[in-house]
DNA sequence: CTGAAAGCGCTTACAG
DNA sequence: CTGAAAGCGCTTACAG
C-alpha cells in the first residue's frame, strides 16, 4: 500500500505539501498540486485511516450494540443506521450482546479504546454506569429503542401508548377479556407497553390478564406458549395482545393448532409491527413502528453530538415516535 | 483518556517499560509490573487501539459487506460472524450495499484505507477485479454464501443441490408440473439453484416452468406476483419451488387469496429455509441451509487467513454445506 | 507557496 | 531488568 512519503517522493514535494493538497487546506500551486494528484493516481494512493483519525482525535466510525438482529426490529434500525452514518462518511461497528449484561459489558469497554467516536445502544440497562463513564469521557452516546437512562440522548418508540390504544381499539370491537403477552418488565419498552396496557383496562374497567413462560421473550415459542397458558387460564379470553410480531406470529399458531378462528374466535393484534405482519397467511394487525426511521434518527442524533464542537456538546434530548395503527386481518 | 505516558509517570518508568509489562513481552520486576497495574487500574487505562493497529499493522477488525439484514439469511451470516470475530478479539464493520453495485464500490473502496484486516463479502459480482486487488493488496477476503470469483476463498450452501433435492423430493410426491420462483441469475446462489432444478427436470422428463416479474427478487411481493403469474400460465400447476423463504411466504399468501388448499391442491417448498418456515400458520417444508454455521466458519476461514504468516498465506478455500431437507406442511 | 519539525499513542529492536 | 530512540502514517502550526 502507498504511502504519503511515497507519493511526496513521486511527486518531488514533502509530505506535508502532499497533505495539504489532498485535504484543501494551505495554498499549494497549481502545478504542483497536478503533480501530486498524478503521483496519487499513479500509485492509486489512499490516505491510512487509522494514521488520520490517531492524529486528528476522530474515527469517523460509530458503533451500534444491540442483542441481535434475527426476526427483531434491531435488523431494521441497525440498517437504517448504518445507511445514514455510511452517507455521512462514518463507518459503522457492530455488537451483538443477545441481552447478557457480561458480552455488553465486555463490548462496551473494547469502545472505551478509541476504536469509535459514538455509540448507539439497544442495552440491558445493566450497563447504564458504564456507559454514562464512557460518555462523559467524551464519547458520544444515544440509546435507541430502549431508554433506560434520562441523562442520555435516545430515539425511541412510544411504547406505553402503543399498549393504551392497542386495549382501546380491542375494547372497541367488543373484547372484554384481552391478555398481555409480553417482555422482562426490567426493559423500558416492555414496561411501558404494560403500564399502557393497565391504564386503559383500568379506564374500561377491564381485568388484567398477563402471563409468562420460561422462555427467551422475543421468540415464536414464547408467543406460543404463553398463549396455550392464557387459554389455559382464561377459555374464554377474547383477545390477545403481542409485545412484538414474532410473539403474535406464535400467537396465531398456537390459536390454529388449538383449531380457534381468528378474529372469529379471538382477536390477535401486535403491539410493534413490522413488515412481517403484512406477509402472513392471517395478516397481523398491528401498532405499526417507524423502525427504519428511528434507526436513522438515532444515528442522525449521534453523529450531531459527535460533530458538535468541543465544550458546546448538546444536552441529552429524547425523541419518541407514534405507532400508528394499522388494521389487517387478526382483528 | 489516560494514555501509556500517563501511566509511565504514576507508575515512575518508562513508556517502553510499561507497554512490555503490559503486554508480557520481555522481562519486568515483579514489583514494578505491581505498581504498572496499580497506575493502570487507578487511571482506568486502556490503550488506545488505532495506535496500536497503527504501529503492529493489524486492526483486528473485519467489514462484513452484505446486501441488506432485514428478513434475509444475511442477519443470521452477520450475527454468526460477529460472534466468531468477538470470540477472536475482532471488532466487526458492517456494510449494507443492497445490491447496488455503485455503493459496493464505494464501501470497498473506503475498506482500501487500511481500517480493516479482512473482508467477509455476499457481493454483486460487479466488483470483481476491485476485489482481487484488495486481496493482492493485503487484505484477507472470503466470500459468503455467493460464490463469484474462484480464486478467493469462499464458504456457501450448496445450492445446486437444493434445486435437484427439491425436485427429486415434489417428484415422489407425484408433482410433475413444477414451477420455480427464482432470482437474478447473474448471482451464484440463483443461477446454481436454477441448474439443480434444470438438471432433475431431465432426468425425470419434465418441463421448466418458470418465470419472473418486474419486483425486488428477495421479497414477499415477488413470491405473491410471481404465484399469480405462474398459475395465470399454467392453471394446472402441481407445486411451486421458491429460492428463498419470503417468496415461499408470498407464494403461500397467493395460494390463499385464490382460494388454493396446500399442499391439496399444490405443493410449496423454498430452496433455502430459514427459522421462520417453521413459524407459519402453514409451515413450510424446505431445505435448510445452516446459515448460523455458514456465518460463523467464514468468519473463522477470514481471520485464519489474516493470521497466517506473511508468504505462507494459504491458498483459495471452498467450503460448501449441504442443504438439509425438513417436511413440513406445506408439502 | 513550500519544507522541516513535532506529535497523535503505541511497540520494538537495541544498549546498557 | 530498564530506558532512550526510532518509527507506524498522517496533520498542523511555524518559518521562510
Amino acid at each position: 500500500m502507498a504511502t504519503l512519503k511515497d507519493v511526496a517522493k513521486r511527486a518531488c514535494v514533502d509530505v506535508s505539501t502532499v497533505s495539504r493538497a489532498l485535504n484543501n487546506s494551505g495554498y499549494v500551486h497549481p502545478d504542483t498540486k497536478a503533480r501530486i494528484y498524478k503521483a496519487v493516481k499513479e500509485l492509486s494512493y489512499r490516505p491510512n485511516v487509522l494514521a488520520q483519525g490517531l492524529r486528528q482525535g476522530k474515527r469517523h466510525t460509530i458503533a451500534v450494540v444491540v442483542p441481535r438482529m434475527n426476526l427483531t426490529t434491531f435488523a431494521d434500525v441497525v440498517q437504517a443506521a448504518e445507511e445514514e452514518a455510511r452517507n455521512r462518511g462514518y463507518a459503522t461497528l457492530i455488537c451483538n450482546t443477545e441481552d447478557d449484561p457480561k458480552i455488553e459489558q465486555e463490548s462496551l469497554g473494547r469502545l472505551r479504546n478509541g476504536f469509535v467516536d459514538g455509540i448507539l445502544i439497544a442495552g440491558t440497562s445493566h450497563c447504564s454506569r458504564l456507559l454514562r463513564d464512557l460518555h462523559s469521557s467524551g464519547l458520544a452516546v444515544v440509546q435507541v429503542i430502549r431508554r433506560q437512562e434520562p441523562r442520555l440522548s435516545s430515539v425511541v418508540a412510544d411504547y406505553q401508548t402503543c399498549g393504551y390504544e392497542a386495549v382501546k381499539y380491542l375494547a372497541s370491537r367488543g373484547c372484554r377479556r384481552i391478555g398481555l403477552i409480553n417482555g422482562d418488565s426490567g426493559l423500558a419498552p416492555y414496561r411501558e407497553r404494560y403500564q399502557g396496557y393497565s391504564r386503559a383496562l383500568k379506564e374500561f374497567g377491564l381485568e388484567e390478564i398477563t402471563v409468562s413462560v420460561d422462555k427467551p421473550v422475543n421468540t415464536f415459542e414464547y408467543g406460543y406458549f404463553c398463549t396455550e397458558s392464557l387459554l389455559d387460564q382464561h377459555p374464554h379470553l377474547d383477545a390477545i395482545m403481542a409485545a412484538v410480531d414474532i410473539q403474535g406470529i406464535g400467537a396465531l399458531r398456537a390459536l390454529k393448532d388449538r383449531q380457534m378462528s381468528v378474529p372469529r374466535d379471538i382477536r390477535v393484534i401486535s403491539l410493534t409491527g413490522n413488515a412481517i405482519g403484512d406477509m402472513l397467511e392471517t395478516s397481523l394487525t398491528a401498532l405499526e413502528i417507524p423502525s427504519y426511521e428511528i434507526g436513522r434518527k438515532a444515528a442522525r442524533m449521534l453523529i450531531e453530538e459527535i460533530e458538535a464542537p468541543e465544550g458546546a456538546k448538546p444536552p441529552a434530548q429524547h425523541l419518541s415516535f407514534a405507532a400508528t395503527l394499522v388494521e389487517r386481518e387478526s382483528s
